[in-house]
DNA sequence: GTTATATATGAACATATGCTCAGATATTTA
DNA sequence: TAAATATCTGAGCATATGTTCATATATAAC
């Protein structure tokens, strides 16, 4: 139970942090995720981490809409909805179809539904 | 399919916002979630949007922790993990058992573990 | 073609967030 | 008691985020 100092961290560097319990700290490090997945798990919660896109997604959920529709829907301009709309895009939570001029998008794949879910059960 | 101006939102409120389906954004508003819901799962979300948290919450996955081990193991602060340690618990994704002056995280309930597996799931 | 509609995009700005630092609190040890 | 250890907390600062505004693009209507 006594203190370490200066050793070496997970990358290998030398750091003086105190440790109190090495052998927890190496169970930690024997289980640690990637950082890629970190990094990953971090976009995928932040795009789910602000009211607007939360009320979007839910919204989606319901059936597809169009971005002047949810802009209507939650009371912010369109040029704020699309730039949400955007970020899920790019995450791949939201996919769109075409019609005339207008953009339908919908929600991609279960992951959201599944997470607002759990969300909802953990309120 | 025409624009209609100043509808009343879902607050009563006059807005000037096109609106192509009204009923698609009345379908919205039939199932919409309460203001309450919507900024409890943001600040939900919230808490886990971040990579430091994230390998936080991972690491007491894998068994409870104290604070020193924790920033050895992520490589911050003592300072940065306690301030993160707090958000946490006011969140009550974590609960902490003092045993002298050292302090025991452990996650509390299933939620984080939940909502990790399906993030890891969709990655 | 021109004009109107629907959406996208980049810059700018205000606010939020995460970290560090200095110091406070709690507990143990001498 | 005083000193050391473990953690917490508030202030300050740099960066990130969400919104608005102006403008660009794409399609439709004329």
């Amino acid at each position: 139970m006594s203190a370490n100092r200066n050793e070496r961290n997970d990358r290998g560097e030398l750091c003086d942090c105190r440790m109190i319990h090495q052998e927890r700290v190496d169970r930690a490090q024997a289980h640690a995720l990637d950082p890629e997945t970190v990094d990953g798990l971090a976009a995928l919660f932040k795009a789910l981490a602000d009211p607007g896109r939360i009320r979007i997604l839910h919204a989606l959920s319901q059936g597809e809409m169009c971005v002047c529709d949810l802009a209507a829907f939650i009371g912010i301009s369109e040029s704020a909805v699309s730039h949400h709309l955007r970020m899920l895009r790019q995450l791949r939570l939201v996919a769109n179809r075409r019609d005339g001029a207008v953009l339908y998008y919908r929600l991609r794949g279960d992951v959201t539904e599944r997470l607002l879910a759990v969300g909802r059960e953990y309120l």
